[in-house]
DNA sequence: AGCGGTCAAGTTGAT
DNA sequence: ATCAACTTGACCGCT
């Protein structure tokens, strides 16, 4: 990453508003109909379209001053699926999105946009099932392998569940955490949730293991533990040995809704913290408006 | 081409 | 008990 940059890095989170650059997903209930041979080709296709998207994703970024991008978990769709599951070198058009993802690993880094990923909500450290936690390894494994094709370098996850005792749940993280190995665990990172874990839940777990914090601010607004926005960035950032990771987003019918947890299509400016806005860090926009949220955003910080 | 029902997985909380 | 929400709409069969 650049030493030269100054300021917020924007990230912008898995798909596009208007630009007309798409992602693909394969359904398991259709592609199970199908005998292995044409699963794959389907896979292959997918896969390969996916790679095509995510260089132009990334060339999108460069030229938009939009310097992270988080990749969508299902850009191997189906990866891990106990019956469909594949490896990259099964699909028929194998050498091809090989160096399809080499190229898009190539330009990430030559045009510093820095990659991310945040499994989705099935991935669980906190659970006491064995069959929940072993699935959710998989999942890691396959989000470590991907992360390490096209060098991404955070993989984002929340506590989990709380099942009615978070200090016993936080304990299951901490020694699974513990056990993981250095290509999930150099690359893993924890963020506060809006129902469950908050930041000063988080951020003992994350001084245990060494993982660093996300803090977002939206959640710890939805779902609050006493702490200071000021007091968790910095915490949060002291957590990072490289550039911190944060999100924002705000509330699809604002503050003083019923449920203020459903993101808007744009963000609010009044709900950047004003401590995040000498920081150099990365922060991921989740609005529904994807690029064009983060364009006004930006059009309104500068006119600022 | 466009529409509507459906889509792997876990947990929570609103209804 | 059901269901939407969660980081995110897209797929697929039908008309």
């Amino acid at each position: 990453m650049s030493n030269q940059r100054l300021g917020i890095r924007w990230g912008l989170c898995c798909l596009f508003k208007e630009e007309p650059i798409t992602f693909a997903i394969r359904q398991a209930t259709h592609l199970g109909k199908l005998d292995r041979p044409r699963q794959l080709a389907q896979l292959s296709a997918t896969v390969l379209h996916n790679g095509n998207s995510l260089i132009r994703a990334i060339e999108f970024c460069h030229r938009q001053g939009i310097g992270g991008f988080r990749v969508n978990s299902r850009i191997f769709p189906l990866k891990t699926h106990p019956q469909l599951g594949y490896l990259l070198e099964e699909l028929p058009e194998y050498d091809l999105l090989d160096q399809t993802y080499q190229q898009a690993a190539v330009l990430a880094a030559r045009l510093d946009i820095r990659l991310t990923f945040h499994p989705d909500q099935f991935t669980l450290l906190s659970s006491a099932d064995a069959g929940v936690t072993a699935r959710s390894l998989a999942e890691l494994a396959y989000h470590g392998e991907a992360a390490e094709r096209i060098g991404a370098d955070v993989i984002t996850l929340h506590g989990g569940g709380g099942y009615g005792d978070k200090p016993a749940a936080l304990g299951r993280v901490v020694a699974l955490i513990e056990r993981l190995p250095d290509s999930i665990r150099s690359r893993l990172a924890l963020e506060n949730d809006d129902r469950v874990y908050t930041p000063a839940d988080l951020l003992p777990v994350c001084a245990a293991t060494g993982i660093p914090f996300i803090y977002d601010v939206h959640h710890h607004r939805c779902h609050p533990d006493g702490l200071a926005i000021e007091e968790v960035s910095e915490r949060a950032c002291s957590t990072w040995a490289r550039e911190p990771l944060f999100h924002l987003s705000s509330p699809k019918e604002g503050w003083q809704a019923a449920n203020p947890r459903p993101h808007h299509d744009f963000i609010d400016i009044d709900d950047l913290p004003q401590c995040w806005r000498h920081l150099r860090i990365t922060i991921e926009v989740e609005a529904k408006a994807k690029e064009i949220a983060l364009k006004k955003l930006a059009d309104e910080l500068s006119a600022a």
